[in-house]
DNA sequence: CTGTATCCAAGTCGATACTG
DNA sequence: CAGTATCGACTTGGATACAG
């Protein structure tokens, strides 16, 4: 028996191969709008409406957000709980699951913020000398 | 002074925000192949090649791991070793920097995997829910 | 307010052919 | 081997209009 929390090498190529369920999953995180919606219920201490989270997460479109929102219940991420008012009131929330996979994404969102800088250097350098492949001598 | 490491309000709204610089950032980072690639070079104890990254993802296609290769070299997370011998040998490694990602895009990973059974099925729930919308009662 | 339905532009992606 | 170039199918995403 092994108890480490090491994964079998065969596991680990698994995880690339076009079958592997984890590939779906992949699909649904890797993606900017699903990663910015999870990590703002995740940060939020309460659900937030529909048109908080268009206001919140500039530049998402309504299509963009719902697609992205159904696309989050579908895998039992997120929650909607409609409010049978008149103007209709649609909450969204995570689920446990979502929760974890929140934790994830902002751990994400998180890095970029502490690494925008040093990243927009590298890419300015990287620019700079694709422009000038010649260095003189 | 507050050395909590929790961030400003006005930091995480800003966040979300179309100007925000990390946001080129997420847009790297939330993409299936810069996910797998950045994963695949983490778990390697050393360099692949281009070929053996295209081996190892199964159905990137050559276009997309080049655009994904420079993508990530761009920002500074891959370095790209040329060996001037013929046929041409070219390595990737991860900078520090992409190590660090890299233990981002690895944790989704390998989350994706655990939880690929259980989101199967809320998926399968989800659309059973949608084929039959009204519950006999 | 919270969606759904279109239409259309723009980008993604894959297949193929070719180069150093 | 490791790319670059190109074309075309397909998908994504945005704008707009409209409905419950």
């Amino acid at each position: 028996m092994d108890t480490v929390p090491h994964r079998a090498a065969a596991d680990l190529l698994a995880t690339y191969r076009r079958d592997c369920p984890s590939r779906t999953v992949v699909e649904v995180l890797a993606n900017k709008w699903s990663l910015y919606v999870l990590t703002a219920l995740r940060r939020s201490p309460e659900p937030l409406r529909f048109g908080q989270l268009r206001r919140l997460l500039d530049g998402v479109t309504q299509k963009m957000l719902t697609q992205t929102l159904r696309a989050l219940e579908r895998d039992g991420l997120v929650t909607r709980t409609v409010y049978p008012t008149v103007p209709p009131r649609v909450e969204y929330s995570l689920t446990e699951l979502g929760h974890a996979a929140g934790r994830l994404t902002t751990a994400v969102a998180d890095w970029a913020v502490d690494h925008a800088a040093g990243i927009q250097a590298a890419r300015a350098a990287f620019d700079a000398r694709s422009d000038e492949p010649l260095p003189a001598r």
